[in-house]
DNA sequence: CGCCGGCTCCCCCGATCGGGGGATCGCGGC
DNA sequence: GCCGCGATCCCCCGATCGGGGGAGCCGGCG
């Protein structure tokens, strides 16, 4: 029994240190892939990708300081051949076309067997991309319509901390019409009933979080 | 070196693998503690418990089919001295609050580190409380507010599905201007500036759900 | 260059919201 | 038995919302 030739060197990025942990064991078992790091926030994850210089990193989103969408993005600009899997909690189809816009090759969710684990480490380092039928399917459902922009993403944010149109305008330095405006297309692309409806959807598909 | 005389049972309640993996990585490094057994959900938690009777169970809230307060409820009902911890990611106080009425003993967050987590368990068993001072502060801060009735919860869900006042009547059974009565309890009590607000607040402290 | 989309601003107007008031009923605790 | 509270229903009314229309400016893309 040989030993492997050259393991697949993995990066951990979350930070929940249970959930590192669990995957430590996880990697621990495999012949093929070795936990060259552990990074607990996005800022962490760059400087350690740096470091090491990993084959596979395993990315959580939400976290604090750097989030990792932006470390996605950064770690892709310095190694645009960089294999980074989003490892989360499927937080909505907007959420997740961040991540893959930013150069993410896989997608997994925290609530996914140890099978799946391995089985996405090793394909992405194969190069192939990896996608849960679930997430695809959320995508796919959105590709039509078309995303809020920034602006209206802006306001929907305000309006959901309970500000009026005017107090929005006011924050924005923009005209109450012009925040009206925004809110009739945002209603429009995310088929809202009102406002309400507008914000809850947008905190579902990950427009916006709370 | 003398083996322990009697090690804490424990039993993990959560339906991601990968952090019942990491939880039962930090176990096996402790001498006077036994994993016997992993549930996914709240009806296998009650199935579980009745089987090994643990020393200590450790509980996620939000699971499919049985959720996790109403498992600790009914793990409670049958066995009154049971030493049950939340495992979560804080999801406000009022979710928090629903767990300690439902009989929790501890509060562990996941984002929490191994020590905590051991010294949680040993607590808990030893018969003491335990609780992040996070969620202390976080049900302090509300504990002179007067929690949202069941049938205000009911109309603040509606509300928040993009219902307006006459539609959520029509799907309660009840007059628009009942429905307008309870929101404006529910108002007052989120001291929210309007209805879009008080669904963004409920959501924050954990009244409702998306 | 012309077109499209985003951002900006404006008007009209009916529908809805939210604050104020008040009322009845039933249930559980003191 | 009385009180409090939750649930139910009712009225008034000003403020806000949301749908309809239109228009100018700018930056990117074919």
């Amino acid at each position: 029994m040989n030993e492997p030739r050259a393991a697949i060197r993995v990066l951990i990025v979350d930070d929940h240190p249970l959930l590192r942990e669990g995957i430590a064991a996880v990697l621990a078992g495999q012949a093929d892939m070795d936990l060259v790091g552990e990074a607990v926030d996005g800022q962490d994850a760059v400087e350690q990708f740096r470091r090491h210089q990993p084959d596979v990193t395993l990315m959580d989103l939400q976290m604090p300081r750097l989030g990792g969408t932006a470390a996605i993005t950064q770690i892709r600009s310095e190694y645009p051949s960089a294999r980074i899997v989003v490892l989360t909690t499927y937080k909505g189809d907007a959420q997740a076309m961040r991540a893959l816009k930013a150069g993410a090759s896989g997608y997994l969710l925290k609530s996914m067997l140890r099978r799946e684990l391995v089985e996405t480490i090793r394909d992405v380092h194969a190069g192939r991309r990896r996608m849960p039928p679930e997430i695809a399917a959320g995508i796919a459902e959105h590709a039509a319509d078309d995303a809020l922009s920034a602006r209206e993403v802006e306001v929907l944010r305000c309006v959901a901390l309970g500000n009026a149109n005017r107090e929005v305008a006011a924050q924005l330095g923009i005209a109450e019409e012009t925040v009206k405006a925004h809110m009739k297309s945002v209603l429009a692309k995310l088929s809202a009933k009102d406002r309400t409806h507008a914000v809850t959807i947008a905190l579902r598909r990950g427009f916006i979080e709370m």
